[in-house]
DNA sequence: ATGCCGGGTGATACCCGA
């Protein structure tokens, strides 16, 4: 089982990158995020043309997230964070695909920091980190997957010292990450690869993708239930380097499930 | 070593991302 979290960037401008790539990949399920685009919009039929089925919770212009599951319709369970309807921002879905639990987010940037966009990402950190707590209690297969748009450590920036007070590095936020993980989550890029420099992301000028001037802020989350299972992660570097393309890379994992998971 | 690049909106300059 292959799943996936890719920040495309604008799903309908980099339509043709993102089919390519499920192509060369094949990933069982993939989490996407910034779509921006409405949900009217939602490139549902040239998905399905090349076998994925989809949820989606799109946006104009800004945010969206999609669950998106090869042959199977994503069985959807939430669209949005809970814990302040006053949100407007399209930032999480969810859904059940074979006896998985999916939670896809988009966390925000939150610059510049401090001001009132980094309180919005801390507030909305808080919720994630209730409602993760929720999710453990079930002691489901469950994951939290997608772009949060946090560095937890230096081994995670490319250049630590310039990222000192930048919202996605800010000590309060690499709190809030490390928090997230003590509760029980396993960060399957870490867990597999604790020494190792590994980016998702990689600026779009001064040639940041070719010197791997680059940042690790995509992450997968594994609960107790399923972090047994994990076998590999990998970021997907070739996507990265095509004409038009996101300004991230794909990150996939693969787990050896038991056939009666989620049975 | 900086939104320097790049998309969206909607019409041209600004907002946003990281």
């Amino acid at each position: 089982m292959k799943i996936a979290t890719y920040n495309v960037n604008g799903i309908n401008g980099r339509l043709t990158v993102l089919l390519r790539w499920l192509k060369e990949d094949r990933p069982d399920i993939v989490c996407l995020q910034e779509l921006k685009t409405v949900d009217e919009r939602f490139p549902r039929k040239e998905l399905r043309r090349v076998g994925y089925e989809a949820v989606w919770h799109g946006q104009k212009s800004w945010n969206g997230v999609a669950i998106l599951a090869k042959g199977t319709l994503p069985l959807l369970t939430r669209r949005g964070l809970p814990g302040d309807p006053d949100d407007t921002h399209s930032r999480y879905i969810e859904a059940v695909v074979d006896g998985l639990l999916i939670g896809c987010l988009y966390l925000p940037n939150g610059n510049p920091a401090p001001g009132p966009k980094f309180d919005y990402k801390l507030r909305w950190f808080q919720r994630l980190q209730a409602y993760a707590a929720e999710l453990l209690e079930l002691e489901v297969p469950a994951l939290l997957i997608g772009d949060y748009n946090v560095m937890p450590t230096d081994l995670d920036v490319y250049a630590p010292e310039r990222w000192r007070d930048d919202a996605l590095f800010r000590p309060e936020v690499r709190a809030a990450y490390a928090e997230l993980v003590g509760q029980g989550w396993v960060d399957a890029v870490r867990h597999l690869y604790p020494e190792e420099r590994i980016y998702t992301f990689w600026k779009y000028w001064r040639n940041s993708f070719e010197r791997d001037a680059g940042l690790r802020i995509d992450h997968v989350l594994l609960s107790p239930a399923v972090a047994p299972c994990l076998r590999s992660a990998s970021v997907r570097r070739r996507p990265r380097g095509w004409e038009h393309t996101s300004d991230h890379a794909p990150l996939m994992v693969e787990l050896d499930l038991p056939k009666a998971a989620g049975q």
